[in-house]
DNA sequence: TATCAACATGTAAGCGCTTACATTGCAATG
DNA sequence: CATTGCAATGTAAGCGCTTACATGTTGATA
């Protein structure tokens, strides 16, 4: 009886059922108070019985707004972003909106058709990562008015952006490991192309070496995806110079413990024959022995301002266009002093 | 000016702009090769220029279809779906079919609303994970006509399914580890609440160590998140017994890895001291030292499998209602026999 | 009792798109 | 040359919903 019609209930079906108008089944929906609570009643138990479920297509269609957010990362296969997004859209659902995510892997291209998928489900504004990507892409998005701010770093452009300086902190890092009296250092960096974090991290640490005198060949770098299988590789890659480095900083922890892997499968003790840096300090961080030491970035509080800034920009309400959000140096086990005996070439 | 209007342009736009009727632009986007090609050069060039993107809603309204399915795993926090997602999208894209994710929480509650969001935004068949939800929730899914597949266990109701026992898995590990001579087992679980997958491996290990005439005191279970911080706490908890359990059989990796930082901090050796087990063969896995020996769950395939199932049912093509995807005990380094002292109480 | 708010509800016009059907133009055919 | 068939394009009717506006109902007031 129930199964009356097997198509899925529209509001037509429900304002039927319960004797009212469409306008008012509507309205029992989004402004109820407007709704005298005896017709309210009937027309939601229909709702109930019937199974209905707005369409969200017409929904968006006649009222032009879809309170729909959308956000696109390089990847979901991986922890970095995990943590920043689930504040994101914790934030966002606590002003009524609701979050699309979609991944681009690392891939301009992707980006562009993730965009437009999104825009074309009318999101009212879009999350981006960083700001390296092609001028067309960001055009587009101006073209449709819709706002959108960069996250995980601060972009040189115009935008908008919620980050922290990850040339600065990666260059502080490297100062500190030198401090400790390297001098042969070594890198394991993400991969630059089309990747603002991964380059500036490097730049930063290319740049506290250049200031600390150390020539570029005493600081090799090598680019890998962020997989803890490709970090060891590198790591193997690095290892095999002689002499070694005395420390391998890594574009972020996923890479630091892959490299960590490797150096025990080399029986490299670590930070004994060569100290090792992450940067992120996602969880696994803290969990590997010895902990690793590394950047860590206050995901939670970025992925907030950004939903909060985002929503004043949907809002069209005044916003600082840039925050920076601190990043600090935390001290664990990997990072020792050089060997003894690793100060002379052999 | 190409700012003309600043407003998103729609379909009349550019029919306008290409002097051309709306039809015809609609079927340049859709099929192309129904226009000839000068005119679908022209419209294409209007597209191009105006920055248009069709409107999804207009669009599902219009045709009745979206083309779009959606999954709602239980969290995005956690490697565990990650990898299995991956591939259901990749699936799903080479059939031209674009993923919604949303996550529940573990909460049934949210779980049904998340269904009603993707229900409204015209997903045309879901993937959920497990079958531990209210009778409601899948009623509601029937009535609208939305084909859903469970995965990540396989399901007893009439439901389709593609997944693993995981209780006969956790079995055969149970069994490996007390034939290594273990009698004083210990675990920590997943937290079983509306969580199949969970309670299906702890009751697997009950299961062994009653067939083995183990004492229902000898096998104490905690439940704990699935997070380091909450295995290790667990691990604590656990390691508070007197005698000691030699074995620790954990719900997932994770929790593994938690509850093996904390034998670290306890000065206990991994499997000297106490012997450890996982669950999911996540990478993590393999990074941790020594690596763990666990339950290899063939996320891709899986993946892949689903994504395959659920595209013949919105087809209406037949199916299996049920594919079971082995799993493989992976022997690695956190099991050993007990130690020589802890046969005995004290 | 007539009048008028104030409120509850109904009516109907689109929102941007697809698509069945109608029209047009043109080449091939009788 | 009239006819036919086909390919390319146009016309217009909705898809399910919101909302401005019209209408009906009530109770208080003059």
């Amino acid at each position: 009886m129930a199964m009356n019609e097997h198509a899925k209930p529209t509001l037509d079906d429900v304002a039927r059922a319960a004797g009212v108008s469409t306008a008012t089944v509507s309205r029992c929906l989004n402004s109820p108070d407007q709704v005298i609570a005896l017709t309210r009643e009937r027309v939601m138990l229909a709702v109930e019985r019937l199974g209905y479920t707005p369409d969200f297509g017409g929904r968006a269609l006649a009222s032009r707004r879809t309170n729909t957010v959308g956000a696109i990362i390089p990847t979901m296969d991986n922890a970095i972003f995990a943590r920043g997004l689930q504040s994101f859209q914790e934030t966002l659902s606590r002003f009524g909106k609701t979050l699309l995510v979609a991944s681009s892997g690392y891939d301009p291209a992707r980006e562009r058709q993730q965009m437009e998928a999104l825009a074309g489900r009318g999101a009212d504004g879009l999350l981006l990562i960083g700001s390296a990507r092609p001028e067309s892409s960001t055009e587009y998005l101006r073209r449709r008015g819709i706002p959108f701010v960069g996250a995980w770093n601060l972009g040189s452009g115009d935008g908008c952006f919620v980050g922290f300086d990850n040339r600065a902190a990666a260059a502080r890092l490297a100062e500190m490991v030198i401090a400790r009296g390297h001098r042969r250092l070594a890198m394991i960096a993400g991969i630059s192309y089309m990747n603002d974090r991964a380059a500036d991290r490097t730049a930063g640490v290319r740049a506290a070496a250049e200031a600390a005198g150390i020539a570029p060949a005493d600081l090799p770098v090598i680019e890998a995806a962020y997989t803890f299988e490709d970090g060891a590789r590198a790591m193997g890659e690095l290892m095999k110079a002689n002499p070694r480095p005395t420390v391998v900083m890594c574009g972020n922890d996923v890479l630091a413990v892959g490299a960590m892997q490797m150096a025990r499968e080399l029986g490299l003790k670590v930070p004994g024959d060569v100290s090792l840096t992450g940067f992120d300090d996602i969880d696994l961080a803290g969990v590997v022995d010895p902990k690793l030491t590394t950047v860590r970035v206050p995901h939670r509080r970025m992925g907030e301002a950004a939903a909060e800034m985002l929503i004043k920009l949907i809002t069209k309400q005044p916003v600082e266009r840039r925050i920076e959000i601190p990043t600090a140096i935390i001290e664990r086990g990997t990072l020792g002093p050089p060997r003894a005996d690793s100060g002379h070439k052999g």
